[in-house]
DNA sequence: ATGAAAGCGCTAACAC
DNA sequence: GTGTTAGCGCTTTCAT
């Protein structure tokens, strides 16, 4: 039976859909959540009323009542980095097997945003957080530290954490990076990335990447940093202008695929040889770039693993289970087309 | 002065506050509002008191008290295309400057599980719902009818909205994208598209592309679908199956940018003269693609503008005024390098 | 400028 | 298996 138009506007209520039944609110309350003992016939009479009144139950009154919120926030940085959609994603398909419902919180990658989107979250009283980073202000850490709710913070994993972490570090993976490229022979290499003082894991990897050149008695040739507009352009322009004016590198390391892969368009694009001439490398291993002319050498983020094993978690702390708190996931090395081997 | 931490762990009240304060519930809710004439002593005290505290707000039960909530449920297919976290951004955007707040369900292009996201959504009597497309089921469209708040379907303009609608009519872009084409004297044509029955404007651009191309006595020459996997990949693959098989193609038309891209690159590596031997066009006009080799002719569905006007026709209806309701846009056709002109 | 009382629409807990 | 009662933590309304 398909639900009838609602003349009243009055939004419908328990008692309602309880006259149409002629039962109690209670029963027809149990019935809507399937919990309790509700004879057949009753259960058959409340369910076709509800239906025919299209009654939608009220989940403010009923989370108020309950004190149950099946809402989880997540706070990420930005949309526009098809990271976190990715992440989203994961996070989606390990709650859609739960009562759970995520709920999304964008920052801008501004501490005070994600303060307020926090703020804003947690008076919702959700069942858990999730939040990229391990970065945040002072009253941030202190509202999820008293908010009594699981927090896992997801990405990162070079910090100190509030309750529950899982990703990879990003110091490591900058480490590494370098530890390939050296190991490869590349010795004049340069960086680009963004010009994002707040992005705190770019920071990291940059660092790490800049110490174990280091260790190798290696400095950075040649940088440049870009912020806003098309990465694929910027990663271009940016490779243009590095090989200009430094033409004696022999490594290009960006801080994330897409400037990569314009690097790498570029280089195809004017005949340089790559891996042999100049080698490329990137981070993310984001899946939309294969299918270029070459893949680019990368370091996978672990990304959908890391959404899946933070939805699980809360999904575990909502269920009251204990879960391990701390998950580190190794980024693993793509060496792709463009770093030799 | 940074929160305490809160050591009963029982979520604090506004009784709470209220005895730090040493004034009412009632003046503590008034300062935490701003509403009404509070003293700035009083205000003070308060202020004070609810910053050592950490008192965090209980959403619910104000909700509940005022019968007011500031979600707007925003439901979309998909986050793996980068058209909805576009879309996504523009309507933050927009209610950043509005105390409304956006709320994500995704839908996986799944007629039921719309239907229970809504449901999910509508339950939290939220102060509108932004949705894509004209397609639902009965039981979702009499949801919203009788929902009593803005209901804004948006990306699509072919067929009956519920209540307000701003975007593009699909069937119209394929059709002058064919017309374009034709135009220019391309009259061998290809088509590639998503194996997706459930996508429904893809297939209404592609009804609204034969449909013109009928009128002109053409007919499409080859076609290609596929699902799944990276666009870019599948582009490629579809490109190199199509071409083999029908060798004296003179245009290839792709359903979105994506697989043109993969198109694009294939023709190009492969020596195909682009767009003299053969034309490409996709659909969407992604930014992320600007930076390719040659720019692909593509058509931009406005989904930064659909995203801002869908935001401030809720916004506008929260703030009780009247807005217009149907909001066509136009899709702009994008020769880029691929299409002859 | 501040406070007291009533109640938003549900569900927990207990009765029958 | 079903009903009754008493709140959940706020805001509305009215009083002072």
């Amino acid at each position: 039976m398909s639900p009838q138009h609602n003349p009243s506007k009055r939004p419908l209520t328990l008692r309602d859909v309880s006259e149409a039944a002629g039962v109690s609110e209670m029963t027809v309350s149990r019935v809507l959540r399937n919990r309790g003992d509700v004879s057949d016939a009753t259960r058959l009479k409340v369910t076709k009323a509800a239906k025919m009144l299209g009654y939608v139950p009220n989940k403010i009154a009923g989370a108020l009542a309950s004190q149950r919120v099946n809402l989880v926030a997540v706070i990420i940085p930005s949309m526009s980095n098809m990271v976190f959609p990715e992440v989203m994603t994961s996070i989606s398909e390990v709650l859609d097997e739960t009562p759970l419902q995520p709920v999304i919180g964008v920052t801008n990658y501004l501490p005070e945003k994600e303060e307020s989107v926090l703020f804003e979250m947690l008076s919702w009283r959700p069942s858990g957080v999730i939040i990229a980073g391990l970065e945040h202000t002072a009253a941030a850490r202190a509202m999820m530290q008293n908010a009594d709710v699981p927090i896992v913070e997801i990405m990162d994993l070079d910090g100190d954490p509030i309750d529950a972490i899982v990703g990879v570090s990003q110091r490591r993976a900058g480490r590494e990076m370098a530890e390939a490229i050296i190991e490869q022979g590349y010795r004049k290499i340069g960086f680009m990335g963004t010009n994002m003082p707040l992005d705190h894991r770019a920071r990291k990897r940059f660092e790490g990447f800049t110490e174990a050149l280091a260790k190798a008695g290696i400095e950075i040739a040649d940088q440049e940093f870009y912020s806003g507009g098309s990465a694929l352009v910027k990663g271009r322009e940016m490779t243009e202008a590095i090989l200009k004016r430094s033409p004696d590198l022999d490594f290009l390391y960006f801080s994330n695929d897409m400037i990569g892969a314009g690097g790498l368009l570029y280089c195809l694009a004017n005949g340089i040889d790559v891996p042999g001439q100049v080698g490329l490398a990137g981070f993310n291993g984001v899946e939309l770039l294969d299918g270029l002319p070459k893949q680019l050498a990368t370091m996978d983020a672990e990304r959908h693993q890391i959404g899946r094993i933070a939805a699980q978690i809360i999904a575990a702390r909502a269920n009251g289970e204990e879960v391990e708190a701390r998950i580190e996931l190794t980024p693993k090395l793509q060496f792709g087309d463009t770093l030799k081997r």
